[in-house]
DNA sequence: GCGGATGCGGCCGGATCCCGTCCGCGATTG
DNA sequence: CAATCGCGGACGGGATCCGGCCGCATCCGC
C-alpha cells in the first residue's frame, strides 16, 4: 500500500498540482479548481494562500468572471540570453562559489536553466561542466548576511552586528553602512562606526548576525570625495578598526 | 524581509523545496536533504514518495554512496527565486565584473531582472545598488574566449591559441584542454601541451584567439590521481610553461 | 562473502492541521 | 441595485503528519 493516497487527500501534493494547474492555463475560476482537485472552494482558497506565502504571485479577481491567475512574471518566458551572457553567468557563479556560503548561487543557476531554451541550456551545462573553483578554502560569507548588509548600504540604514577582528577579539558594532565592496578576493563593508565616530572597513566574513535598523543620518559625507577612486587605491588600509 | 526559509514546517512548501534541491544538484544523500529541510530522513523518504506519486522521476540508489537524483528532462512547476538566490546572483556578478571583459554579465542580470516579480526585482536592484567592485584593475578575460575554452575542456577538444607568457614572449600552442579553473582570483586552463608533451597551466587572460578543433585522445590520464585535491594544493605552481 | 552504509517501507502514537460548513463582507459587473 | 464571485474568520470532527523504531534489500569495499 502506498502510504499516500493517490495525491487526492494530501495537502502537499494537492498544492503542487494546484501550482501546475495555474501554470498551465492563464486563469481558473475557483469552482473549477475545486472540482479538479476534488476539494471545496474553501480549501482552494487556503491552498492559494499557501502558494502566495511561498512567494508565488497568484492573483485573483472577484466579481462575475472572477478567477485565479499566476502573475506572468512567474510563468517566465524563455529567457533569450546571448551565449556570452550565459557563459558570463556561469563564470560568475564559479568565481563566487569559493566565497558564498551554501549553494544559493547554484540553486539560482539551476532555476535559471529551467527557463532557458534548450540550446542555451546546453551552453550553460557545458560551461558548468568544464569549469571548477579551486579557491574554495576561503572564509565564506552567508548570502543572507550579504543581503542584510547590501540592503543597509543601499538605504543608509543603521546596522548592528557582532564582529571578530583580526586578533580574534569580539565586539558589537553600531554603524551606518555606506557600501559593500568586493576587493582583493573578499567582501568588505564600508561604514561609519557610530561609536568610534569614524570610518571603518569591516570584512564580511567576520560579521555575525547583522541586523538592519532605522535609517541613519545619511548625510555625513564620505571618506573621500571620489569614492570610486578611494576604493580602488586606498581601500582596505584600515581593515576592521 | 528575511524571507529565506519559506514556511519551514509546512509539508507543501517543504516538498517544493525538495524538488528545487533535487533540481539544483545531480544527487543528494538522504541525510543531507533531511538536514536542509530540517526534518528526519523518514520524512524525506515520505516526501520523495510523494513526488514520485505525482509523476516526478526521482531515482534512488541504496548502499554506500547512495543518493536521490531527479532524472532530467522532466517538466517542472515554475520555481520561484528565493531572496538569497537573487542576492547570490548579484554578488556573483560583482565578483566577476573585475575580470570578465565587456558587460555580458550585466546584460544577463538586466534581462533577468525584467522577468522577475516586483519584489524580487527590488531585492536585485537593492543588492546591485549597495555593492561595488573595487578589484577592477585586473587583467580581464573575454567571455567568448572563456566560452571556447570551457567547451573545449568539457569535450576534451584539441585547442589552438596564441599565448603571451610572463616574460612577454609570444607563442602558439596546441593543447588538449582538461579543465578551466578559477583560483586565486584568476582563471586558468589546465591542459596537456601537445608540443611539449607535458601538462601545463595557462592563464586565461594571456590566451589570444583560441580555436577549438577535433576531439583529442582524451585518454591520457590526469596530472594527478585526485584532481580536486591537486587543484586545491599544488595548483598554479607552473603557471604558463 | 561478510560487514557496514544506505535506502525502503511498515507500524505506532501523540500532536498537529486540515477540511467542510456556515457566515458576513467587499469588489466587480451589468 | 442585485447577482456573482472571491475573502477570510470560526468551529469541530477527523484525517494527516512526523519521529522513532523495526526488519529487509541493495550495494560497496575489504
Amino acid at each position: 500500500m502506498t502510504d499516500f493516497a493517490p495525491a487526492g487527500g494530501d495537502p502537499a501534493g494537492r498544492t503542487l498540482r494546484l501550482l501546475e494547474l495555474l501554470a498551465a492555463r492563464p486563469s481558473w475560476p475557483a469552482a473549477e479548481l475545486a472540482a479538479r482537485l476534488e476539494v471545496s472552494t474553501r480549501t482552494v482558497r487556503r491552498d492559494v494562500a499557501r502558494l502566495q506565502s511561498l512567494g508565488y504571485a497568484v492573483e485573483s479577481r472577484p466579481g462575475p468572471g472572477g478567477h485565479y491567475a499566476l502573475r506572468p512574471g512567474h510563468r517566465m518566458p524563455p529567457l533569450v540570453f546571448q551565449d556570452d551572457e550565459v557563459v558570463a553567468l556561469v563564470a560568475a557563479l564559479r568565481m563566487a562559489e569559493g566565497i558564498l556560503a551554501g549553494d544559493a548561487a547554484h540553486r539560482a543557476l539551476a532555476k535559471l536553466s529551467q527557463v532557458l531554451p534548450r540550446r542555451l541550456r546546453a551552453v550553460l551545462d557545458t560551461a558548468a561542466a568544464g569549469s571548477e573553483n579551486a579557491w574554495g578554502d576561503r572564509e565564506s560569507v552567508d548570502p543572507s548576511t550579504l543581503a542584510v548588509l547590501l540592503r543597509a548600504a543601499e538605504r543608509d540604514l543603521v546596522l548592528r552586528f557582532g564582529y571578530r577582528d583580526r586578533h580574534g577579539t569580539f565586539s558589537r558594532r553600531r554603524v551606518e553602512a555606506v557600501r559593500c565592496v568586493y576587493a582583493r578576493g573578499r567582501w568588505y563593508v564600508l561604514a561609519h562606526d557610530l561609536d568610534a565616530g569614524d570610518w571603518r572597513v569591516f570584512r564580511l566574513d567576520r560579521v555575525r548576525e547583522p541586523e538592519a535598523g532605522e535609517p541613519g543620518s545619511g548625510d555625513r559625507g564620505r571618506p573621500a570625495e571620489d569614492l570610486a577612486a578611494w576604493l580602488a587605491t586606498d581601500f582596505g588600509r584600515r581593515p576592521g578598526g
